[in-house]
DNA sequence: AATATAGGTGAGCAATTACTCACTATGGAT
DNA sequence: ATCCATAGTGAGTAATTGCTCACCTATATT
């Protein structure tokens, strides 16, 4: 991976996010990345090509935060973990939402939504905790996070701080 | 309104929430909806005059529900009715939340997002309920209910009966 | 009958877009 | 030194897009 390559995907993966996929051109990204518009197409092939390498990005940058939430063996703690993560905003994984928030509503695939695994892993820490209906409650909890993370996004949320100590202490 | 006017309408809503906004051409509007392309420039002006003429609808849509909630003064009720409104799949404003989604991931506007009043609405019936921290709870449920219904149009929750009634076991 | 206003058409234009290609630069292996 | 693969360029192209415009039709008003 050249220094020119990396400059490509982190220009793209905040123009995708800010402007959307289809509305911006690779000649603005070739642009503000300060590259030949022909290198894109040398590395990534397609404008789509370009869109998958984010998109494996995505998938390895949820794929760790799962595995931390797998590793998390103290249940009670493993559901912190997960409310911590949503309301993180790491700079990356920010992008990687709202990009695939934009184009999930069109059917486009953005790496695999990690639901499933999410679901099973709060699932397992809500049977061990007791909780009458384990699954019910795990797809619950999966959803509000997902709806508080969109919110922090369009900044729609100013009170997340006591937001996360509200769910936090929901939990607790 | 002609009946060619309510058409564009009909089918552009319906392209724009499936396929995007950006990635829907008006010629292929203009052939869907059996009309000439020029048409849609003759009533809408713009392509953007065109998302603002279904934003408008929106709006009116989403202003019938929030008047709703707030004539049922059985607070409650109008928890019940706030979940009740979430799960329920009216044809037209579930397209008008993905055309929602996608855009507000990219800043564009698309009609006014209802959250703060129905903040208010969902608050105020906490306080009546004597709810410990009305205003957080209100934040809440509405980011709840919003990741919910977001999982509902992306196909990702089989299992919305059951967790409609979690939910408003959750508020009974 | 004449006129006006609004609905409707489709060929065509200017601008943009994704993508190609012939070419140069560079650095490591033989 | 020579060769070769990879990195990089930027002018050019074919297709698409949003939009215009001259023209036709129909209903209603005077």
């Amino acid at each position: 991976m050249t220094v020119k390559q990396a400059r490509i995907l982190e220009v793209a993966t905040v123009l995708f996010a800010t402007d959307g996929y289809d509305a911006t051109p690779t000649s603005k990204i070739a642009s503000e990345a300060g590259v030949s518009e022909g290198l894109i197409f040398r590395h990534f092939k397609n404008k789509q090509g370009l869109l998958d390498a984010i998109s494996a990005r995505a998938t390895v940058a949820a794929d760790s935060q799962l595995t931390a939430l797998e590793s998390e063996t103290d249940m009670a703690q493993r559901i912190q973990l997960a409310i911590d993560q949503a309301f993180a905003k790491t700079k990356g994984t920010s992008h990687y939402n709202a990009i695939r928030t934009q184009l999930g509503a069109t059917g486009t695939s953005f790496g695999e939504s990690p639901t499933a695994k999410l679901d099973k892993l709060l699932e397992e820490a809500f049977k061990a905790l007791n909780f009458e209906g384990p699954a019910i409650e795990a797809r619950f909890l999966r959803c509000s996070l997902a709806g508080i993370q969109a919110a922090i996004n369009a900044g729609d949320l100013p009170s997340a701080k006591k937001l996360k100590a509200f769910v936090q202490g929901m939990y607790a």
